[in-house]
DNA sequence: GTCGATGCAAACGTTTTGCACACTG
DNA sequence: CAGTGTGCAAAACGTTTGCATCGAC
């Protein structure tokens, strides 16, 4: 049996922060760990919703106001590369970033801009057919799936 | 019974240009008639792959070199308010513009670049079950699937 | 003559890059 | 001390816009 504390799960361990995890991971590719960094995946690890590059920059800038955005583009690549976090493009502004653990994707309202989110078994039939027919690997979060949400699809009906 | 000349069907008649007949909605809604819309148009209705905008430029300055990339544009942006074309996003590059009576989807590998057409069949179950279960209407020829190609998720596994 | 379309240049928003300096290990 | 990461400025990229002029009707 194990100690109760481990049975939360397996993240759970309060020994291993993820953060310094992927500190440490980035330092034996040869890398260094620095505040900006920290701070960042802090950042990537908190919080909920995706965020842009911009809206990341800000986060970290509230607390280390002089690391520039070039930095959180050089870093966002870096962890992409590392497979901590993945981008994906909803719409047309900025891409947005997210821990790679997450793995949804995406329905966004080209009318009102509104983002859901689709779980992953909801593409399943789609890849599963286009792996079969095709060979096509399809990777469902990196790519948004744009239309009209329930309420903007109704609008338009009532227009016509 | 109707005249042979018909019978190959209802787009096929010789006495209506396509091009013509879309310029001729256009001056309806009370715009001008001018030589770079008829040029893109004809550049639009003939060819068969998706162009960017700067490729369509090109080929109508070969005609016409004066004409602006910003034209092109504009022109683009009133054809997809008439609804005669649509743009689509193929990963990371620019858009590509084609007829709005193509109605496929699009499979786009994010590791060689290459374009693969997918049936809009083929994505009938998804659209479905968005519009049951979110009443979210997919339009799915609005965005592409990224993912592997045939070919590179082949490269991959004999990587690993 | 009216008003919409065009050419040009300049701005835009997002992302990348070149360079000198700062910092990690 | 070596070499990676950073701040800054500038460029790159695709696209949009302001403005004076041109051209369709």
């Amino acid at each position: 049996m194990r100690s109760p504390a481990s049975d939360i799960g397996p993240e759970a361990n309060p020994d291993v922060d993820p953060v310094e995890e992927v500190l440490h991971r980035l330092r034996e590719r040869g890398g260094r760990i620095t505040t900006s960094r920290r701070i960042l995946l802090r950042c990537l690890f908190e919080k909920g919703p995706h965020r842009t590059a911009e809206e990341l920059a800000a986060e970290v800038q509230s607390v280390a106001p002089d690391v520039h955005l070039s930095t959180i583009y050089r870093n966002l690549d870096e962890l992409e590369r590392l497979g901590v976090i993945v981008h994906a493009h909803l719409g047309h502004g900025p891409a947005t970033y997210h821990l790679a653990t997450e793995t949804h994707g995406h329905l966004v309202c080209e009318m009102c801009g509104g983002e859901m989110e689709a779980p992953e078994g909801f593409f399943r039939d789609l890849t599963a057919a286009a792996q079969r027919e095709y060979g096509f690997v399809i990777d469902p979060r990196h790519f948004a799936m744009l239309g009209r949400c329930a309420a903007c699809a109704e609008a338009v009906e009532a227009t016509s």
